[in-house]
DNA sequence: TGAGTGTCTTGACAAAAGTCAAGTGATCTT
DNA sequence: AAGATCACTTGACTTTTGTCAAGACACTCA
């Protein structure tokens, strides 16, 4: 149940048995249903968490409204970075959108086999790599300058997500609000159907 | 010279004094004068730079359009990062805004030293979360819904950028144009000196 | 089954930002 | 010193997006 984590962290960098097994020994399996919360408004995240199964969105309030900071499925790491490297309090909410079947480690167990096995700095050094690079792309959805551009910039990145989640979510994802993301979707798909 | 780069590294992560000589032999100090190009479009980013004095922006081409991402003075790592940890033609340059003096070391030094020194390993991945949490920041700019938001989170982040930087590369920067941040300005400035 | 709820759409209008154009003052150039 | 250029501002107008309101449709659940 554990293996689509170990792959994950061997495709980073090969793990010595020695090590694996001393990951296998920290990893838990956790489930969240549909709609319940992974990490609530002010605690620390104490955990990173891969996606075996099922989609999650992160989100903070702004001004009495949510915006939609990412949204997370199979094989993704879940964290609240911020909150997870400061070890401090953040302003995140994680939420599951379908059930999850999540593959956890604390933050603790992971400092320890980063002392333990100093190899193991590289899958971690690794790791953050790829998620800030996950990061900049999402960046560069904000900078699109109209809501269409927008909108594609997305279909490209997550063709899959658009039937899985709400017109909503999407919405405060793209900054934009549920009335423009709806009209700029009709009109796109009525002029690619031209 | 090159201290402050010694210095950074060392406040990640303390250094032995072997692994100290080693990054100090690989470490080149680089001049650049205002207006030069650190990298440029279609360039591989083949090396971490510390800013040791002075100040450059990053920026892309969009429909035409300049785009600034990001900032940085003294003390920030100059690096196109999807490039860098890529090792592929990025689309990012990046401009001396002022005369820069760089602490510059090479991509492949740096990968040499992950392998002699494991630990350096830690100071990679401090230094790179340290970058997604800065990134983070300016991403959060970017969801701010009005121009007036997007300024004032900007005057609060870098309130010592706005006099060494023309309003329209701080435009740019904000996804605004150059007429909308000079509006958006005047009207702030009236107000709070009121 | 029928009231309630959530999701998405559409319309009319308001607000915000973009575009185009012109103008000021400062600096640079030859 | 005249001309050019650059950085910034301001005005008039257009386009885009937001807001408010209403309606269609599917789904739940008591």
């Amino acid at each position: 149940m554990i293996e689509p984590l170990i792959d994950r962290l061997n495709s980073l960098n090969p793990m010595s048995d020695e090590l694996t097994q001393r990951v296998r020994s920290v990893t838990r399996v956790i489930e969240y249903p549909a709609d319940s919360y992974i990490l609530e408004d002010g605690q620390t995240c104490s955990r990173a968490c891969m996606i075996e199964k099922g989609l999650a969105r992160s989100y903070y309030i702004n001004d009495g409204k949510e915006i939609t900071s990412r949204f997370m499925d199979e094989g993704f790491i879940i964290t609240s970075w911020i909150s997870y490297y400061t070890q401090k309090p953040g302003n995140e909410f994680i939420q599951a959108v379908e059930d999850c079947t999540l593959l956890c480690i604390e933050y603790a167990d992971i400092q320890r086999i980063y002392k333990e096995f100093p190899e193991f700095n590289i899958i971690g050094r690794r790791q953050t790599e790829y998620a800030f690079y996950q990061a900049e792309l999402r960046t560069q959805m904000l900078r699109k300058h109209t809501a269409e551009e927008k909108y594609r910039f997305f279909l490209d990145q997550h063709p899959s997500l658009l039937q899985r989640i709400s017109l909503k979510h999407i919405a405060t994802y793209l900054g934009m609000n549920e009335e423009t993301l709806s009209r700029v979707r009709s009109r796109f798909h009525k002029k690619h159907s031209l």
